[in-house]
RNA sequence: GGCUCGGUGGCAGAGUGGUCAUGCAGCGGACUGCAACUCCGUGUACGCCGGUUCGAUUCCGACCCGAGCCUCCA
């Protein structure tokens, strides 16, 4: 089975290949860190998570790196701002988006590199452009000279003079071309800045891109993912610092993720409808919010809104129950990966909704086979989840577990419940329907069966 | 202005030149003491106008509307 992937280079599905047999490298844009990550800053993470995933189902190694961004202005700002020292800044939301992403049921990356631990090499490219002529001094900075490179452009498929017609914003006086780009920037005693043959400084945001792959994964790498709005300028630049650099092909595949609208406006903190990853756990199960991010393909713009997650909350609680029905059955994971249609849909470009709907299908069939039938089905429905990063905690304790610490307890919902079955035993329906009502108040829904009672907490 | 990309049923969202996405919600039925769960059934959906075609939501053109990028925003 083939993986297709959409690259944004040629602007066509392709098939992928690694450049070194059985090995992928695989790097996307990650976080600066001054402030906490907001919802669609998760989406890139959860689609190159399920990405991830199912490049470690082809190929033996699979290295995906993400880096930090912690040196830039608005961490000096924020760090400014809060009277607290860079560092504490930079840790501290290190830290919380570490454990935002990992609520998203995002796994590690293999590389996490900081821009500030790379510094080095990101001296050394620049002193490479600057021999080669791509680059040049300025007034304390070094600019790469976008003039310098034939193909300029070809990512964003714009030309110089596209950039220049639809220049809107005023040309800093160093510039030798209002493309030019800056590299290395002076720093302010105050601010952060290193040693370097131009003076204490810090480098360009796109240089550390650039650096940080040649550093940790070679000169090309097979992917390169992010957010859309990255095409232009830092992918582009990116391409133009590292291959006039080292020549060759920086990055075989190029991939982009859609934006996030917020019912259906775009997000945005003047609009009031600026939500943070943080803030929405409060709410809502992370699985819950990552099921939502896949629901869309992750090149189309997805509308962001209460009701999706209410909607997702809903389909995964179904999901959940199907499984709560076979959770004493054993699991057949003796699965061909590459008959199951799930794993199809992901094969072509990543087409998470399609393979989400496959998961329905197996949960119809499972509910519907015979005893025979089912360690199968429920193996290949688990598949599924595995590699969609869902459907991984236990049922009963996903229907039945709540965030307030005032709930219900279970004893007390199970003495309840026995209760209801005397009652009905007694044919006491009245006092059965009090009861069944009583704890539906207090979000308790309850489902009767052959086999017993069973209940699970519906959210508010 | 330039360059990209979209407009699918109440909502979310795939896909295709000619019977079906799928999910959530709704409605009807089965099941149930009644419900819930589950099952069965249920929607003249493809922005607008032309064109190509035996046939277009799907291809082509114009138009309307929306989004992103145009120097550090996923």
């Amino acid at each position: 089975m083939s993986l297709m992937l959409y690259n944004t280079m040629s602007g066509k599905k392709e098939v992928f290949a690694p450049l070194v047999e059985d090995s992928v490298t695989m790097y996307v844009c990650g976080p600066t860190v001054y402030n906490l990550a907001h919802i669609g800053n998760a989406r890139p993470v959860v689609v190159f998570d399920t990405l991830f995933r199912l490049l470690q189902t082809h190929y033996n190694s699979v290295t995906y790196a993400r880096n930090i961004t912690d040196v830039d202005d608005k961490i000096i700002n924020a760090a400014r701002e809060g009277d607290r020292t860079i560092a504490s800044v930079t840790e501290e939301f290190t830290a919380k988006y570490r454990e935002d992403m990992a609520q998203l049921n995002a796994l590690s990356p293999t590389l996490e590199p900081c821009a500030t631990h790379n510094i080095d090499a990101m001296i050394a490219l620049t002193r490479i452009l600057l021999e080669k002529g791509h680059a040049y001094e300025s007034q304390g900075h070094v600019l790469f000279a976008v003039q310098s490179m034939e193909d300029y452009g070809k990512l964003s498929r714009r030309t110089l003079e596209d950039m220049l017609a639809g220049a809107r914003v005023e040309v800093a006086e160093y510039k030798r071309h209002p493309g030019d780009f800056v590299l290395w920037k002076p720093a302010a005693d105050e601010d952060p800045g290193w040693d370097s043959p131009w003076g204490r400084g810090r480098p360009g945001w796109h240089l550390e891109c650039s650096a940080m792959i040649r550093e940790h994964l070679g000169d090309t790498i097979d992917i390169h993912g992010g957010g859309r709005d990255l095409i232009f300028p830092h992918h582009e630049n990116e391409i133009a610092q590292s291959q006039c650099a080292h020549g060759g092909d920086y990055v075989r595949y190029w991939m982009h993720n859609a934006y996030l609208d917020i019912d259906g406006e775009k997000m945005s903190k003047s609009l009031g409808n600026f939500h943070t990853v943080r803030d929405l756990l409060h709410s809502y199960r992370g699985e819950v919010l990552r099921f939502a991010l896949l629901s869309a393909h992750y090149r189309s713009p997805l509308n962001f809104s209460s009701e999706l997650l209410d909607q997702a909350q809903s389909t995964l609680d179904s999901l959940y129950s199907t499984l709560r029905e076979v959770q004493d059955i054993e699991l057949d994971m003796e699965i061909s990966l590459a008959d199951e249609p799930f794993y199809q849909a992901l094969n072509d470009d990543l087409n998470t909704p399609v393979a989400i709907a496959e998961v329905h299908a197996l949960a119809k069939q499972l509910h519907k086979a015979s005893p025979d039938q089912r360690p199968a089905l429920k193996g290949r429905i688990l598949a599924a989840g595995n590699l969609l990063g869902i459907l991984e905690q236990d049922a009963v304790e996903w229907l039945q577990s709540t965030g307030s610490s005032d709930a219900i307890s279970p004893t007390e919902i199970e003495e309840q419940i026995q209760q209801r079955q005397e009652a009905k035993l007694a044919k006491d329906y009245s006092r059965a329907d009090a009861i069944r009502a009583a704890l539906l108040e207090k979000g308790v829904v309850l489902e009767d069966s052959r086999e017993g009672t069973q209940w699970k907490r519906r959210p508010d």
